[in-house]
DNA sequence: ATGAAAGCGCTAACAA
DNA sequence: TTGTTAGCGCTTTCAT
């Protein structure tokens, strides 16, 4: 391959018979402005859209970037402008469609504003918490969005300092920051229960996983037993394993909860085990909701294509998701913000006998 | 609140009648050289933990780290050393557990080679890629994981003169860089028409989403229409809609195809629509798979939990997300690395009267 | 409207 | 084993 340079970025070389150009080195601002024959500092304006130029430079900047191909280095202007356009978004599972919606709604609104997303998943775990807002930290980025309002003094400490914009996600009770989006997760919890209960039924059970782990689950569970407590009422049985919610779970857990104890119904700490219950009482041929009450949560799109649409709580994770991104980055944006739920009847709580 | 300056970066303030130290001032490698007493260099390899220094040195600058809370730079730590530790990861979506899954592998393998993921989502539009692709290589990654092997000229370009490692995911057929994990779509297809020809259906409909974004699904759509041509045969019908994979598509396309065409059995775009497609079947009471065959693709959990456990082609995401994440990270890994597949006969395809 | 120059906080040579 | 120094590529005053 024959080969000559040409200024001082590129390289032609002869490759079957045909002159190619190469970039050899990294092309720079500095790069950008000789070819344009303006300054650094004008390079830098037109590029960011920012500051005054005229159109005549603008074009020839553009222009000259365009044919030299080059790509902004973010790092380095991060660094002199003291700040990155990261957001980093930091969840507990990506297994549970809820968080996928939430990343959805946060990239979608990132997307249009110049941002992008930095992601962490933490499998529930707290210190897996710390070490992720500590390794984003030192991005330095826009904002960090958590899920939830659970946090160790460390990671709150270490987020105070830090001079970043904080949004918590999913839960409103209790926040840490002054900045939340979500739901109050027991008062979800107390309308399920009301709604069970003005239905008919009154042996309810509980199927869940992991209550350590899954605080905003024991958040509706705490709700829902106050609920149930106003009418003099107790759960018949608490069933959770400590695993993963999935719908094979909620299939093992249901069948365990109806062999073991005679409930009526079983409220779920999501949609993924009801579905799993529902799919369980099908095999064993028990009638759904006449002989057994399901009542999920979430709201998720599969629920409704059951032969009996799932009754359950939707909510809206990727709108929870686009507001915490615009607070993130609009900074006017703030407060605690409560979009609340929507109780989806469905067809598997009814009236008992 | 009483305040007085201490030390160059922090300010002591007397609040509910107890001193209180915060940070004024940004905490760099400089304040740490000095409280330990040692140059920034030395500072630098102890936080980096490379080169060489004293334990006892370490100790000292560890522990005036610590109680400064410095918090390194990343952002001028890259910059410096022209690389970043992130690693760009791009989907096509979000709403498809198997992108969940190929991340949640990702980011498990990043996370203990502290490196950072910076996820995109592409909606099947090769544009947005593009542009993606533009932004992260702003930050200069160490390397990119992109979904497919069909990418747009101009992306391919940029990533090209980018010396940022590719790595493409979930397909090895036609890869247009050297580095890919994944399976073969038109063999997966392909396995998935001999299974149904052996299980003795032959009127077989195609049930799937939008097949001109949804590129893989349409290589094993190519694959499985291969396969039944060499015994001599073609798909009855094949329905699809402009619309994102959803077990509601899946049901309603189902529906549409069996009461325009008299199929055996269908061979689905995946197993979301599969398991739309069944529930449709349970609730009009049709007998599978007496009256219809259902065979999915995916393997996803849900589909062994139906009251008859679905056939359909398990692959590795999480696998393929971590594979993926190793090549993308180690200098030395690289290559079309092909994991294949395995098919999980369930009970939604069987033998015809 | 534009350019020159001083950093941003760190790493990597090179000395010592 | 350590410290000194020169950048990394950009933004941002501050002049002009």
């Amino acid at each position: 391959v024959a080969s000559i340079f040409w200024q001082r970025c590129q390289l032609l070389l002869l490759r079957g018979g045909r002159w190619h150009i190469e970039q050899v080195m990294k092309i720079t601002v500095a790069d950008v402005a000789t070819a344009a024959g303006v300054g650094e500092s004008t390079v830098s304006r037109v590029i960011r859209n920012d500051g005054s130029f005229s159109a005549k430079t603008r074009d020839r900047v553009l222009s000259a970037a365009q044919s030299l191909g080059y790509v902004p280095n973010r790092l380095a202007g991060s660094l002199a402008g003291a700040r990155s356009k990261l957001v980093a978004v930091i969840v507990p599972s990506l297994t549970n469609i809820v968080f996928a919606d939430v990343l959805r709604g946060v990239s979608a609104f990132l997307e249009g504003a110049g941002y992008q997303g930095v992601f962490g998943v933490t499998d529930y775990d707290p210190e897996k918490e710390r070490r992720l807002v500590e390794s984003f930290l030192q991005y330095r980025p826009s904002a960090i969005l958590l899920s939830g309002v659970e946090h160790g003094r460390e990671t709150i400490e270490m987020l105070r300092r830090s001079d970043c914009k904080v949004v918590e996600m999913l839960d409103t009770e209790g926040a840490v920051f002054p900045n939340a989006v979500g739901f109050s997760n027991a008062a979800a919890g107390a309308a399920a229960a009301r709604f069970m209960l003005s239905r008919g039924h009154r042996r309810i059970g509980y199927v869940g996983h992991d209550l350590d782990k899954d605080l905003r689950a024991a958040k509706r569970l705490r709700g829902f037993q106050q609920e149930l407590a106003l009418g003099g009422l107790e759960l018949a049985s608490i069933t959770t394993a400590k695993a993963a919610s999935s719908v094979t779970l909620g299939s093992q857990l249901t069948q365990q909860c109806v062999k073991a104890d005679d409930v009526e119904a079983i409220y779920f700490a999501n949609d993924d085990l009801a579905i799993g219950g529902y799919l369980w009482a099908l095999a064993a041929g028990i009638d759904v909701p006449g002989d057994l009450g399901l009542m999920g949560h979430n709201g998720l799109e599969m629920g409704a294509v059951l032969p009996r649409p799932l009754s359950t709580i939707r909510t809206d994770r990727v709108e929870i998701g686009r507001m915490a991104a615009e607070m993130a980055i609009r900074p006017d944006a703030g407060g605690i913000r409560d979009i609340s739920f929507d109780l989806v009847e469905g067809q598997t709580i009814g009236r008992i006998g």
